[in-house]
DNA sequence: GCAAAAGTGTTGATCCTACACCCATGC
DNA sequence: GCATGGGTGTAGGATCAACACTTTTGC
């Protein structure tokens, strides 16, 4: 077999889209920006960027991230590579879609303004560029096998929530409803929530149990997925 | 924001390199080719090639694979992409894996051979280059969470099967070992399989039933999902 | 007739689902 | 004292796991 050189091969264009996640307690909620380069400058888009040379892609989606956010430490997953020959009008460019979960109320409302982001609930979401609409729904799709089997919702409600908190997070996740009995049994039953002795008041005169989520229990219990739901 | 053009950005070589799976009978394999350019000429690895510009990305991976089969409409999926900025000294080099399973005795010899292609048990794996054998670990849990909910399993067997042979088949995918009786009750009761007059001769006395994978049930039935495990 | 693999049912345990009432509190 | 959301238990059905013997046939 013949020796070959890197050297006579196509370089391409590399970019990294993000799909980020939120849950304000009413709805799963995507955050979008308003592009800010030709083509389809002003139009809805992912948030996104191109990979540079010197950093991996996991670096240039974390990057990405904070730009818009400025949060560190977000949860963020590569999702999947699309590389239609067509995908962008302006050029050859493969993207990489990674999907993140943030806890909106941790967000910085100065950055976000910066890019003119906006959350979007995921069944109103507005007529967006390229493939970002398909990107948005493998994301979705994704996002509910994982939650299925991983204790990765907590990642979009406050450090401390209550159970109906979380089981409403469950339900727009899934876009359905659970019998609120059967679902704290079995969300109790796993042992990876804590029970504060803290009570949410706002919204009920007797007030609700704050939980946290208790990432060491659930590392002594991970022998490769639990079921969550 | 700043009106930006897309050459200022850094173009990337992009590779595909491809997982893929047989079934002979007696354990999950995995195809490896003998590498023929630098760096790591002559080390064992995955079957890859660069994509190119005038290409999407699963076309530069179905091409990849006709090459080294000689088949054609074979199952493959994309499985994640690489982009650690070393992961091949050769140079800054995206790949993105693509997971594929083929009927080991439809494969074509002759262009096997023309790669130095080997098939090798999951379980005795040789030393591989760059981050192969990261792929390969990746692309086995897929596969695995994927055969329980997708009748996926049947692009690994011969068109008409046994009973057995399709037990060996889950049994090799999990390294496991599942009750006769149960398996196959779950197996028939989800009503995808039809069963032929013929008989299996060589491997007993009595002979055992041929079956197929019945495309048609398995579309009616799939309400996203049938579970296969 | 015997060796070798094929084929087939039952039972107990577990898990899931459906369902309704009392509790604590602020007003 | 009453309105509001919070918290809790049970029973029936479905599913799963464990288990062993009979059948067929080539030799």
């Amino acid at each position: 077999m013949a020796r070959i050189d890197y050297k006579h091969h196509d370089k391409i264009l590399l970019a990294v889209d993000c799909i980020i996640f939120g849950f304000d307690g009413s709805g799963l909620k995507a955050l979008l920006v308003k592009r800010g380069l030709e083509p389809e400058m002003g139009k809805w888009s992912l948030m996104g960027g191109f990979a540079n040379k010197e950093e991996g892609i996991d670096q240039a989606a974390a990057r990405i991230l904070v730009q818009l956010t400025g949060m560190d430490k977000i949860y963020m997953e590569q999702l999947h590579c699309f590389g239609d020959v067509d995908r962008d009008p302006g050029g050859r460019v493969v993207s990489i879609a990674y999907f993140a979960l943030i806890k909106i109320e941790e967000s910085n409302g100065e950055t976000l303004d910066l890019h003119n982001a906006k959350w979007f609930d995921l069944k109103k979401l507005p007529t967006m560029i390229f493939d970002h609409k398909q990107m948005v729904r493998l994301a979705k799709e994704r996002l509910q096998q994982k939650v299925a089997n991983h204790p990765i919702g907590f990642e979009l409600l406050p450090n401390k929530f209550t159970l109906q908190q979380l089981q409403g997070l469950y339900e727009a996740v899934y876009e359905t409803s659970f019998d609120k009995r059967n679902f704290t049994r079995k969300i109790l039953s796993l042992g990876i929530l804590q029970r504060l002795d803290e009570k949410e008041k706002e919204s009920s005169k007797k007030g609700a149990f704050y939980y946290v989520f208790d990432k060491k229990k659930y590392k002594q219990l991970e022998s490769e997925g639990i079921k969550m739901i």
